[in-house]
DNA sequence: GGACGGTGAAACTTCAGGTTGCCTC
DNA sequence: GAAGTTTCACCGTCC
């Protein structure tokens, strides 16, 4: 490329720069990556490049077929984010956003690989660490939304992205081109003579550092107070910090709390239980002391009172479990209580499914939350007012006392799992919720584990529930209702295979066992059939304990 | 005259991402 | 703040 052409693209002002600089990368057998801020901007950015580009000088187009066919069935029901994707892959070009499933983003980026896909137009997904054969990074936007209307990115996020072209292993050079409508020499200011900025310790953000005190404290690695202030004094955390006081400060509040919430006990507590166990054999002891012995015995005791100024610290057993589940303290607390609503709530017989889901619907770590738009709000409010005794939070909860959206936020989700262990086709899920295939198979995964995180912390707080949050983890897992467990559970029945036998009166493993093999012939057609009845006769039972006969 | 379709301006809506975290058959 | 989508008024065409 001559430098004069280079220019002439950068410099040219219309929205069509991104297919002319797209083409152009194509017409010189090169590949680019494609940066945009937001996913929709994505599927759009690269339909208009995919446009212009006809099949037919396309040279790999076997390849490509094929792998247009494996994106579109990447899921069971090809959503309209699947056909507009397999679409355009026809051309060589593809969009790359959270809201992929994985499958479709690994296809993606190993046809980018192979030089098969060409152009990928993303959000920043594939701005930190990949390595792919891209010779170009294009800028389509240097600004985002950040709540507080437009800002411009970060100089490392710019630097990141086009880190990403002329990787050493496939090129000598790479070229990063910025698109601007306007502020040019601003933006050539800022970003390419700009420095980028410090980099700042993850540690201070309190989430992380809760858990990790904990972590110090339940792995034994360090006990004393003094000996945990010098641990983080030592990270890179607080030499940045600086201020030891306000380190302190902070890590003073944190033992608070881990000591108010139980998660944690102080040596004081402990010699004291141990002092109860042994003041009788103490106390037999001290009778053959001499003078002597009484004088050292005092001065141990002064030692002591150093030592109790020098705090000592001792997980519970709640307290090392949350720490192993890596559960924030904060949402383990949250969850505690919740647990407790959901145990009163047992005993007014006020409690259904919905109120399992709901107490972990607002739990932080499944952010980001969906966002409730504005045709949401009816079915939402709808469902709540419906089903209100059943949700542990509601709307006077202080939890929402400034931020209604949150409340409103927390409903969806719940909404939204309780509709797929309804056994709603997913389709139904994406277009009435919004959400993409991608989003929801990363809430379900967190879902799954806050379900076991539930289970063990209420198997250990002893509440005689804990075993429901074990069979909701099967229910969300394979999307069924309670009276399909016993049916997925064999391999190769699925949510839609199941509901077919139980609907034609075929309820469980054992009636699988004593089916006539023509009627699951006539279910299932032949070789899943065979499968299955051999399946059913080789399973022993149903290993987990669901408690199936009991319904929630 | 009414139904229909095309066009463009105005109003409205919405906005990135993911490291690992647990257990088990 | 801005891109993308939806809505709506307006106009021309056709039957």
């Amino acid at each position: 490329m001559k430098k004069k052409d280079n220019e002439k693209i950068v410099l040219k002002n219309s929205y069509d720069d991104i297919v002319n600089v797209s083409l152009d990368t194509i017409s010189i057998g090169k590949q680019a990556l494609i940066f945009v801020s937001t996913k929709r901007s994505a599927e759009k950015t690269a339909e208009e490049i995919a446009s212009k580009i006809s099949f037919e000088q396309i040279n790999n187009k076997g390849k490509l077929k094929v792998l247009s066919e494996n994106i579109l069935h990447a899921l069971n029901n090809p959503t309209k984010q699947c056909e507009r994707l397999s679409k355009i892959v026809l051309k060589g070009i593809a969009f790359h956003h959270s809201g992929l499933s994985n499958k479709q983003k690994f296809l993606i980026e190993e046809a980018f690989r192979k030089g098969d896909i060409k152009i990928i137009v993303a959000t920043p997904t594939l701005a930190v660490g990949v390595d792919l054969p891209s010779f170009r990074t294009i800028i389509k936007d240097v600004k985002r939304f950040s709540g507080f209307g437009m800002n411009f990115i970060p100089v490392l996020e710019y630097l990141q992205m086009a880190g990403r072209s002329g990787r050493p292993s496939y090129d000598n050079y790479g070229e990063s081109i910025v698109l601007v409508k306007n502020n040019r020499e601003e933006i050539i200011e800022r970003y390419i003579y700009g420095s980028p900025e410090s980099i700042t310790s993850k540690l201070a953000v309190e989430p992380a550092l809760r858990s990790h005190i904990l972590g110090l404290i339940s792995t034994n690695i360090e006990n004393s107070y003094s000996g945990i202030i010098k641990f983080f004094e030592n990270t890179f955390y607080g030499y940045q910090y600086g201020n030891k006081e306000r380190l302190k400060d902070i890590i003073d509040r944190i033992l608070k709390f881990l000591l108010d919430e139980g998660f944690i006990i102080e040596e004081n507590e402990e010699e004291n239980k141990k002092d109860a166990k042994n003041s009788e054999k103490d106390s037999d002891e001290y009778k053959n002391e001499t003078d002597d012995d009484f004088f050292i015995t005092a001065k141990d005791i002064y030692e002591d009172e150093k030592i109790k100024v020098e705090k000592k610290y001792y997980s519970t057993r709640i307290g090392e479990r949350i720490s192993q589940l890596y559960l924030d303290p904060l949402t383990a607390s949250i969850i505690i209580k919740g647990l407790k609503k959901l145990n009163e709530k047992i005993k007014k017989g006020e409690q259904n499914i919905i109120s399992f889901i709901n107490l972990l619907s607002y739990s932080l770590e499944l952010k980001p939350f969906p966002n409730v738009k504005k045709k949401d709000y009816e079915l939402i409010e709808e469902f709540y007012f419906k089903n209100q005794k059943y949700f542990i939070y509601n709307e006077e909860d202080e939890m929402f006392e400034y931020d209604y959206d949150f409340f409103l936020k927390g409903i969806k989700l719940t909404l939204i799992f309780l509709s797929w262990i309804d056994e709603k086709d997913e389709n139904y899920l994406f277009e009435t919720f919004d959400i993409t295939p991608g989003e929801l198979q990363s809430k379900k995964e967190i879902f799954d584990w806050l379900l076991y995180s539930s289970y063990e912390i209420s198997r250990i707080l002893n509440y005689n529930f804990y075993n429901k949050f074990s069979k909701l983890r099967m229910m969300l897992k394979y999307g069924v209702s309670e009276e399909l467990l016993s049916l997925v559970s064999i391999k190769d029945i699925g949510r839609k295979r199941a509901r077919l036998l139980y609907n034609k009166g075929i309820k469980n493993i054992h009636d699988i066992k004593n089916a006539d093999i023509n009627v699951l012939k006539k279910i299932l057609g032949e070789k899943l059939a065979v499968k299955i009845k051999k399946a059913s006769t080789e399973k022993k039972e149903l290993e987990i304990n669901l408690d199936l006969e009991k319904k929630f």
